[in-house]
RNA sequence: GGGCGGUUAGCUCAGCUGGUUAGAGCAUCUCGUUUACACCGAGAGGGUCGGGAGUUCGAAUCUCUCACCGCCCACCA
């Protein structure tokens, strides 16, 4: 029985744990086992996170794909899990322990605090695990992940110490972008690019060997910066080398000032003419272009900051390189400063000893670190690296041969750029949540790379032991006991940047590297549903591994969807405070209602902005529904064994299996296409505008007439469409159909695993004929059709039933027109009609009548006197209404409609006029023209009669 | 500076490989006989497809250009 109101909540929470009984999204379950499997690996959720609009969208999409394939009988493994998310999770206990008071993480030491970094995993992780369920995210749950499970940090120790023994993961000095609030390096990627308005200092370098004169530019080279404050660690100004103005001072030196140091200037083609002054200084240390220069020139690089961000110079004996004995007067002052205090204490003494020339307004782009918003400083430390342009070349070339291909294609591009110029990845975080590199360093700092401590205690033994830095005995006894060992090589403090786990996602979850049968059976994945925000992040990184790894590219397809915005096109933020949270929504119209929304606005290669009032109008939709499958329940429609459309003998029920038929390739085609927007119309208009709107609507009189065949069918026929609408559904909507699925009939099986209308591939009969409506054993043809296969057709069902609709369409039209009561019953004739037509009108009488409000229907030779005059598919249909219209207003319409046609004829005729058209163009355009034009004239001749009679009436 | 995308009804959007009378939902207006549904039904109004030029027999659709909007990338002093 059909609960009178449709409640998605209660429908929802109770669906989803049906489901999960019945473990319907079990990979490999029972009857499943040798079935074609259909993979995707969930882009994984931060643990910290909860679900938010980009969330819901891609994965709702993830879950219509996983659905669809499901019903179509593939062996879906949807892989769900979460990311550690290194940076973002040790924030937030931070945050915890701070405002709890608690001692902070560097006072509890590493062990404990990752104790309770797990703990609070633990406790708060889940969140958006749950939420994803809420959402109906049809993943196997059973097997979860975590970045930081066990077997996936085993995949991941193997594959680092497969690139470091391969060269492809190596130890660095170099700059890197630095955080100096989170106090870790961090990639190129995570560093944001603002614009901030700032100055630009032009500033006065005293030659050496000449007295410094502010008013003697012959004295000085000006060099313009915008961050003074590293002109401590400068070691050179570069010039042009073809720089007329500044040739004859290549070679010479600068004094630099308020520090005394004598440095070079030398030439350089990094240096400009054009900017600043021409002249540039150079400070490797920090800054990314002085460091290349500083190497081409063999330049000292001074490190003038600490790791916060402050001025470090007191025992900095990089500083104190090339400096005068007497000249550190400054350092005290300005040592332990943060960076930009020291800024302005820098400038005010140059500016004291008329060092500065000018500032000048300047607004340029500063770096910022994505998660502390603070200002990144290229800073000189020893990282970890990977060779990203050696493992980047197989996973171009991917996606240059068709291999993997993005959806939209557009996207390509982006991959493109962004590959082929690739950098090196820095991979190491100086953080203690995360995977903790697998290097240990022995006495002299050697470096060994091993899966597991155990291993590298053998390396490191056997190396010194060769080495004779200790003896066989020595190194026998700390192989055995533990204790002896304790301390002889230390392990990397840092841990891997959280994107190279996700990097291993696609096979790491599967098993690898211990246990490979699923990754032989699951990998390479089907395809990968993710926003464009992360293709350089993840997607790209994927395609590196898993080549390298699987030798196979981890998914053939990449559909790349939008970002949803709020309804104004803003990205939704907490700041602007526009963000809608996706569970408020789901709260007050249903997880469905959001999730068709989103698919039917998923147009591929545009934002979504999101408007609430669709989310309501789609919850209409699924009411609309409800209330269908509750009429057909109180017609007592159930569909008998065996039933299907080619058993249906009315027009009516083969009509409508004829247009089931071909809303369900619409979808299925859409869906095969990733259109989902398309797929979401089709079933939308189906459901609505055909099946509720007009077969319920002519099939009353049946459902309500005498009990016999033609009521037993179309009950029987009722039943068939509206399963074929949950099952076409279910993907898009899946909690409401699940439900309907189940009290609309007594049921076998889950909807969930249910056959889709139309498979995918046609199951072999063992007559040798191939079903190809699901459900419908008579819809069967020879299985060498069933390569393309037909599906229900009837097209002189859909000429009768379609005629029907036009007619009432068009009489409903003119009576709203003519502003005819609807209490007025109208009689009709239908003017010289053929003996078909004539035959429709007299088997769809009663029901034109009722529909239309006509109280009859006759077949007359002529129009008569007075009557209004219309065309349905090429019959008159006269309507005599003397008295009942407004004689005006039917003048006015029929002089509306004689434009509209005298418009369409000189259209037509424009095109059929012209030579080029008809010598040009293909047959069957000019054809089209043709009928249209003949249809047009004879619409014209017909309003043109109308008029006339109407003009002798009046 | 480079790249990508957008500009279609009052609002939010479709319109795939050029040939439709340019569509949908919401909003608006009119009406509402009928026990599935007022979260409903019937009907209607509303668009020179951002501007200009071009290619073509034919352009919302392809090309160029201009304008405005958005995003991504980039080390520029």
């Amino acid at each position: 029985m059909i609960e009178k109101t449709y409640q998605p909540s209660d429908i929802e929470s109770r669906v989803g744990r049906q489901w999960e009984e019945a473990g319907a999204f079990r990979a490999g379950r029972p009857g499943r086992e040798t079935a074609e499997p259909y993979t995707i690996v969930i882009p994984p959720p931060n643990v910290t996170g909860s679900l938010h609009m980009g969330h819901a969208l891609n994965n709702t999409l993830q879950d219509v794909l996983c659905r669809f394939e499901r019903m179509r009988g593939r062996d879906v493994l949807w892989q769900p899990g979460t990311d550690h998310a290194g940076i973002a999770t040790q924030m937030v206990v931070e945050r915890q322990l701070a405002e709890r008071k608690e001692p902070g993480r560097r006072d509890m030491g590493r062990q404990k605090f990752l104790d309770r970094v797990w703990k609070w995993k633990a406790e708060s992780g889940g969140v958006i695990v749950n939420q994803l369920k809420r959402l109906g995210a049809s993943c196997d749950w059973s097997r979860e992940r975590f970045t930081m499970d066990e077997g996936l940090s085993r995949a991941v120790a193997k594959v680092f110490v497969r690139l470091y023994e391969e060269g492809l993961i190596y130890k660095d000095k170099r700059l890197v972008n630095w955080d100096p609030k989170l106090l870790t390096a961090i990639s190129d990627l995570e560093v944001q690019q603002v614009e901030v308005k700032g100055s630009l200092w032009h500033l006065r370098y005293p030659l050496e060997g000449k007295t410094f004169d502010p008013e003697d530019p012959s004295s000085f080279i000006v060099v313009a910066t915008t961050r003074p404050e590293t002109m401590l660690g400068d070691t050179a100004v570069a010039v042009n080398p073809e720089d007329d103005r500044y040739r004859h001072l290549v070679g010479k030196h600068i004094i630099l000032p308020l520090v005394g140091r004598r440095i070079p200037i030398v030439a350089d083609e990094y240096s400009d003419p054009e900017k600043g002054s021409g002249a540039v200084k150079i400070t490797p240390a920090h800054d990314f272009n002085d460091f290349e220069v500083g190497r081409r020139h063999h330049l000292p690089q001074i490190n003038v900051l600490d790791i916060e961000g402050r001025l470090s110079l007191e025992e900095n004996t990089d500083y104190k390189h090339g400096l005068p004995a007497n000249s550190s007067y400054l350092i005290e002052e300005l040592h332990g400063v943060e960076r930009f205090a020291a800024r302005k204490m820098i400038v005010e003494r140059l500016d004291n000893f008329g060092f500065l020339e000018k500032i000048e307004p300047n607004t340029h782009m500063v770096p910022h670190g994505d998660r502390s918003g603070v200002v990144i400083e290229p800073f000189l430390t020893d990282q970890w690296y990977v060779d990203a342009k050696t493992l980047a070349e197989p996973a171009i070339a991917a996606v240059r041969s068709g291999e993997t291909t993005f959806v939209p294609k557009n996207w390509e591009k982006t991959y493109f750029d962004w590959m082929e110029n690739i950098q090196p990845w820095c991979i190491s975080r100086q953080l203690w949540w995360g995977h903790q590199i697998p290097a240990w360093y022995g006495p002299d700092g050697k470096v060994f790379v091993a899966e597991t401590e155990e291993e590298a205690i053998g390396k490191a033994l056997g190396y010194y032991v060769e080495q004779e830095v200790i003896t066989v005995e020595q190194g026998r006894e700390m192989a055995l006991d533990r204790n002896k060992r304790e301390g002889f090589i230390t392990r990397d403090e840092d841990v891997l940047d959280t994107w190279f786990s996700s990097a291993l996602w696609p096979f790491s979850t599967l098993g690898w590297p211990d246990d490979t049968r699923d990754v032989e059976r699951y990998y390479p994945t089907n395809v990968l549903v993710t926003g464009f925000d992360i293709i350089f992040f993840w997607v790209a990184r994927m395609m590196m591994m898993g080549l390298h790894f699987m030798k196979d590219v981890p998914f053939p397809t990449v559909y790349i969807h939008a970002l949803v915005r709020d309804e104004k096109g803003a990205k939704m933020s907490k700041s602007k405070g526009n963000v809608i949270d996706p569970l408020n929504l789901i709260d007050e119209y249903g997880a469905d209602a959001l999730r068709f929304t989103l698919t039917a606005m998923a147009a591929q290669g545009r934002d979504i902005k999101l408007a609430t009032n669709r989310v309501e109008g789609y919850r209409n939709f699924a009411t609309k529904l409800w209330n269908a499958c509750r009429f057909a329940e109180m017609n007592g429609c159930v569909m008998p064994a065996g039933f299907g459309p080619t058993k249906a003998k009315l027009t009516l029920n083969r009509w409508i299996a004829h247009e089931t038929s071909i809303a369900g390739r619409e979808v299925t085609e859409a869906l095969e296409a990733y259109r989902f927007n398309d797929a979401a119309n089709a079933i939308y208009r189906f459901v609505w505008n055909v099946y509720c709107d007009w077969y319920l609507e002519l099939a009353k009189p049946v459902l309500t007439g005498a009990e016999g065949d033609a009521k037993n069918e179309t009950r029987a026929m009722v039943a068939w469409v509206r399963d074929e609408i949950l099952k076409l559904l279910h993907p898009f909507m899946p909690f409401i159909t699940e439900e309907l699925w189940a009290v609309t009939a007594p049921r076998s099986g889950l909807l969930t695993l249910a056959d889709w209308p139309l498979r995918a591939q046609a199951t072999v009969a063992e007559s040798g004929l191939v079903s190809l409506m699901a459900g419908d054993p008579l819809a069967v043809v020879p299985a060498a059709v069933a390569a393309e296969p037909e599906l229900f057709s009837d097209p002189k069902a859909e000429a009768e039933i379609g005629w029907v609709v036009d007619l009432v369409t068009a009489i409903r039209s003119l009576r709203a027109e003519m502003n005819i009561p609807p209490a007025t019953l109208i009689p009709i004739n239908l003017v010289g009609v053929s003996e078909e037509t004539a035959a429709r009108a007299k088997r769809w009488h009663e029901m034109i009548g009722r529909l239309a409000r006509v109280e009859s229907i006759s077949i007359e030779p002529t129009v008569p006197r007075g009557a209004v005059q219309l065309l349905v598919r090429g019959d008159v249909v006269a309507l005599p209404l003397k008295g009942v219209i407004d004689l005006a207003a039917e003048q006015a319409r029929l002089d509306k409609e004689a434009q509209k046609v005298e418009a369409d004829i000189k259209r037509v005729d424009a095109k059929l006029g012209n030579v080029d058209f008809l010598s040009r163009a293909p047959e069957e355009v000019i054809d089209e023209q043709r009928e249209k034009r003949a249809d047009a004239e004879a619409r014209r001749e017909k309003i043109r009669e109308a008029l006339e009679r109407l003009k002798a009436v009046i």
